[in-house]
DNA sequence: CTTGGCAAGTTTGAAAACCAAACCCACCAT
DNA sequence: ATGGTGGGTTTGGTTTTCAAACTTGCCAAG
């Protein structure tokens, strides 16, 4: 996916805005981390699988742990980057859960086990929730001229 | 994007995980909303722009707003879900500025006029940033067994 | 009144990605 | 030997993607 800006979202799209990347991290991060099982649980052909597990292991994202040699077996588990995406797939979950699955979520969190995870996206600077119009964007590499009559 | 377990960020992801769909939303929320300044700035071919535009209308992210008759022309404007996408692409922003371009950013967010966004991920309930091992998984839909070893 | 240009798509034909199912390999248990 | 398991790779057909060319409706200039 190559973006005609050069852009953090595009790069990071690029990475693992791949058809199943996501669910793959979901699966691991939660705990299933065997071949057969992801196929299972995100549904990708297994070739399929097979190349996004590459990518995500060439790009350091997953790691790929020998269990048992003779016969050589593998799981893999996420890095300190891979679990540095939990948060855009809890973003993506509480989207969903407000827009799609609004009364019946398919899944409940659980924070410091003692009560329920509400995940909001706050500005660490002043630690208020981060609202649309509070945001105005500066470009800082070329390629960024925003074309619009409405432009931001 | 099928997936084999009901979950929100498959669900979400289902609908705007398609090539292009979040770029279209990140211009959109700059404030590029016609159909050429979008071909331009998110680097998608036409068609493919037209079939993500009819379908993140479809999904009510998009409207459609005429902004001349004869000839008959029209931007897209993000609705009120398309707007509470913006946690999604501010937490792949974040993860891309640090471990992609770490150092030099392409772009750089202001809060509030007076000082640099930092997306962080909070709980709501008690404020405290979200970290992982913090969080528990509770499965309300069926299909959620969490065939592992070392599950969460 | 014909030519040119712009905006928003649609059409076309070839290349790439995706898919399900079958296969392969190493090992272990029966 | 036979069957089962885990982690893939191969195969062949369907679906998407792609860049480029084309279309439609309108206005402006020559």
């Amino acid at each position: 996916m190559k973006d005609a800006r050069p852009c953090s979202i595009a790069g990071t799209l690029a990475l693992v805005g791949e058809k199943y990347s996501l669910l793959v991290l979901r699966e691991v991060s939660l705990g299933a981390r065997r071949f057969d099982q992801l196929v299972r649980n995100t549904g990708a052909p297994r070739d399929v699988l097979a190349t996004r597990l590459k990518r995500l292991v060439d790009a350091g994202v997953l790691e790929k742990v020998a269990y048992s040699d003779r016969p050589r077996r593998f799981e893999y588990r996420p890095t300190r980057a891979g679990l540095d995406l939990e948060p855009v797939l809890l973003t993506l979950m509480a989207w969903g859960d407000r827009h799609l699955n609004a009364g019946d979520r398919p899944m409940v969190l659980e924070h410091s086990g003692d009560h329920e995870l509400v995940p909001v996206v706050t500005c660490a600077e002043c630690g208020e929730e981060v609202a649309h119009d509070d945001v105005t964007a500066h470009p800082r590499a070329a390629g960024w001229t925003v074309t619009g009559p409405t432009a931001a």
